[in-house]
DNA sequence: AAAAAATGCTACTCGTTAGTAAAAGAGAAT
DNA sequence: ATTCTCTTTTACTAACGAGTAGCATTTTTT
């Protein structure tokens, strides 16, 4: 309504086709990655022709920096909208949960692996730089919180767990248990959340208050 | 002595230049990525023309291949000169160990991360599958033996726990904990093996017996 | 010492891809 | 209805990278 009534039609599918290219743009630079990615291909797959992108997005690096922004930003939001109740260690284990189910569904991880030139290339972007930045602080946190009370191991530096937490995002573990076929996402996600959490050895019983 | 007998000059220098190739790939491939990586850049690298590197291998694809075979080759000795007296367990950490210290020291990862079309190309290789199957084969076994001594979880299926294991050796976190120069190679690598094998979480002293 | 054989290098080809210019087309305003 | 503006497209350019042809050089062999 709103919209119908105060932008044009051309207007319209204008943003339309922005989404479109978005969306375009997050699934192929999480199946193919920065480089592989074309612009042709992300063209061909909205349907529109090479130029029209650069309507939306003044360069390839413009277009992949934004997919990355919005992914955070979900993150961000995903945090801020977080029951109060929830314990820090929950809280840790939904967002994951949520990045994981993203992943599985074609969407990008939280830390660009690989190469050094597509880390330079996000971090010369302000709008990428200020996500990163404030999802750290939110999630060292609630790490910090998770310490205290007990949630999680207090002789990890907060920096350790974070980037463990983070990579976990990016697992390839993720895409080849996926590729088997032999696992569906509630599973995939459950056997990650548990193994980044309780790791693969046992819990031991012995350790506490035996000695 | 029994190569200078048997090799002319030009004939140990052209080994000893394939080394030096090998060498310069493995680097290049880890910090750039294959797509990143240019035949010019390996021969810069080693000081001598692209033209001479096809005189080695046939093909980009042939080296890059060549340089996970040799890495896979590297695992299937160290596994092979393993002391007979270790557990299982034992045997999982110290291989990790070994890879994570090749992969600071520039070297490559055991999963190839990113890309299926270099997943596809690797594939095509019988030389790299080979070896694929041969490590998956020998950790599988490893894995259930471990299992039977209680050292790692039973309720986990064994790809599960070889995936997670194999992809700590891409883990994006190494990287960007050398990164912040915060950390030693040893310090590294003793959290990644903790956190792998133990998790996140702290040891659950209530969970086995108490209940 | 001279011919023979093999390697290394300079200078190319061909294909691919980011990005652009100018024409063609569709919607909006008078 | 007609003009005006904004968008879309076809057709390009420029740069880069894999792989090669043919010449120069160097070692080996007779």
């Amino acid at each position: 309504m709103s919209l119908s009534d105060r932008l044009s039609f051309k207007d319209q599918a204008f943003r339309l086709r922005e989404e479109a290219v978005m969306a375009a743009t997050t699934r192929l630079l999480a199946s193919k990655g920065f480089d592989l990615m074309t612009m042709d291909d992300v063209a061909l797959e909205v349907g529109i022709s090479k130029p029209s992108l650069y309507k939306h997005f003044k360069s390839k690096e413009d277009l992949a920096t934004e997919a990355m922004v919005r992914l955070l930003d979900g993150a961000l939001d995903f945090l801020a909208g977080q029951d109060a109740a929830l314990t820090p260690l929950q809280r840790l284990q939904d967002l994951l949960a949520w990045a994981l189910r993203v992943r599985l569904q074609g969407g990008l991880p939280f830390l660009p692996s690989g190469s050094p030139q597509v880390r330079a290339m996000l971090v010369r972007s302000l709008r990428y730089v200020t996500r990163v930045l404030k999802l750290n602080g939110q999630l060292d946190r609630i790490v910090t919180q998770a310490k205290q009370q007990g949630a999680l191991r207090a002789d990890l530096p907060n920096d350790v767990i974070l980037y463990n937490y983070y990579s976990r995002t990016c697992d390839p573990a993720v895409e080849y248990l996926q590729l088997y076929g032999k696992y569906d996402s509630d599973a995939i996600v459950a056997h990650m959340l548990s193994v980044v959490f309780d790791g693969l050895a046992p819990p031991r019983a012995d350790s506490a208050d035996a000695g």
